[in-house]
DNA sequence: AATGAATGAGCTTTCATTCAT
DNA sequence: TATGAATGAAAGCTCATTCAT
């Protein structure tokens, strides 16, 4: 298994930060073999192509992210517990590490469509992590009974994914994590006052 | 004024329905011309370089689009039908655009950061549209009087943004505008069962 | 006859100034057209292309230069006093029109070699002006009567312009007609002492 | 080292040949390559640009031929024999090497100032040297005592490169190395019948 | 005679990928 | 496994020249 191999890792990590520190487009493999301290034919016994690299790169960080996710909201009793839980560790996990961030929001999303689609695999896990609490809270009785859950987990993913890129956009000047409350409450409860 | 020089408009076309059919970065700029029917140099009387047109489509087709949604919610009589009658407006005009819709949601947000910020600043108007609804509607009872307005509006455009992707990657497969009724309720009244 | 057309000298005239301030290869047509006051399409219409309007240029400059130096050493006595005037006026001409002189010396020389055949046959009368005061020299018995013509020119007219590209490449930061004497006295001397 | 790396030397003959052979304008980078057995990309491995193609190609044989007349001139005497070797070595290198010729005399000349500027202080050293020769003259009393040494140096390289650059602009149908002697006549004794 | 919008050929340079060692 | 020198395809942009008005 390629992934207990200590080059896979230094290229991985090698390749988050230039893409976080150079862009996208800046990032040629060689700058990567460097940062990785390989010599750049060594990454292609390691990864098919390029864009091997970023597929990989996103597999490792986003698996990583949805475990803890996925393990930490199990000890909640309910759907609302859980999607606050969701909340506050999908921001913090981005808060704390700003090269992950940066990537992950701005630019992976400069990639084409191919990649594009190889990330949505990746994504699908923590779209269906999503979509289970929802069910949940819609069995509990807390959720309201008629939901659409597609519709739902594009609410939730969508306000997440904007609040983080504008966070990321706005250069971290503020604290990401303290605005999970406000955004539990505006997805739970709406914008009606009733 | 270039606008009203027909060249203008049958490059700003052609980058559209090229950039949609190719994608971002296999648009070369003599594929535009072609398509337009001009030379490759013609671009260049018109535009500053590729990045330029990029822009410049986009400015064109969201200034378009911004304007049509602003006028039409003068005519609404509360912050709630307002909008209701911007999700409805939002995903027609990305309906009957499809090749427009696929630029938007995919292929621009390919470009570099610069390119990142003049987009935003083409987008501002559209969230300023927004927060504005919001504003009312806490002004006229109707909305919640806490709510903190960037977080809405975060909220909103991001479900949207989501939503109008997901059906553009499911390739247009189903009626995005039917969407538009639960959309305006999920925010509105959110998850929870009242 | 071209030559009497207001835009044909207009032409000519921006085309010294654009060269000697731009160089030669940042001296687009356009940009002489500009200075000019005319269409770009206009130079078309008194020149064959550009590469002609170089011509023209050194062909009505170095026509003035070399008459100017032809009559004037029609007055003098001697061959010594007439080598002794060409040098002060080679110098003094090209002293008095710097953007002729950088022209002339720089930008021109960056030209190809069917450009430097054309200047050459330009620069043939002034040859045989050298030429002939050396033979008036050899015959009035001033001149050692076993110089070899073509080797004198080349050191004459080799001198002159070695020296007066020097003085342009030092931005003219001293008097150029300063050093006529010296340069006659070291070429009609030489440098051995006697 | 890269001078010693043997595809160096390749592209800097290659581009030597090229450029006499095609001008400058008309030697493109992937020209040289390809007559160098190398392929494109491998040109920027060695060299910055095409720029700096020129320079190295002026720097490495203009060094060479530098070297060559310094040592020669060790050997001799006194400052008319050293100024006598250094016009024979000046014509009898360029004479063995037509297509360096070529390229010094005409094809060099067309490039931008900035290039000029480079070109000048590689020549410094050999301008450097006609200097010190004039000044052991003055000193051994062989020279006139009050000669002003950078006219003398202007008068000496003036005439010389006119010299050459005519013989290559004849095409080189006549002996160079057979004007020596005339040419240090020339200067050393002047025109003048004394 | 004059215009200037339009043309389109032409070239340097980058960088992902390969392969001999 | 690992290296890194070498490859070569690919594309944005300029500008001399043309020609319809």
């Amino acid at each position: 298994m390629k992934k207990n191999k200590p080059k896979y890792n230094q290229i991985i990590e090698a390749a988050v930060e230039v893409i976080a520190e150079n862009g996208y487009h800046a990032s040629q493999v060689s700058k990567i073999a460097k940062k990785a301290g390989v010599a750049d034919g060594t990454i292609y016994l390691y990864f098919k192509n390029k864009e091997d690299i970023l597929i990989s790169v996103f597999e490792e960080k986003m698996g990583q992210f949805i475990n803890h996710i996925t393990e930490a909201i199990q000890n909640k009793n309910n759907a609302n517990e859980k999607l606050y839980e969701l909340i506050q560790l999908h921001f913090s996990q981005l808060s704390k590490d700003p090269h992950l961030a940066v990537v992950t929001q701005l630019e992976l999303r400069q990639s084409n469509p191919e990649l594009r689609l190889e990330i949505n695999n990746v994504l699908k896990p923590y779209l269906t992590v999503i979509d289970s609490i929802v069910q949940e809270g819609m069995k509990e009785g807390i959720f309201r009974n008629s939901l659409n859950i597609p519709l739902v987990r594009q609410m939730i993913f969508g306000t997440l994914d904007e609040t983080v890129t504008n966070w990321v956009m706005k250069e971290r000047k503020y604290q990401l994590i303290e605005q999970a409350k406000e955004v539990h409450t505006l997805l739970t409860e709406g914008l009606t006052l009733s």
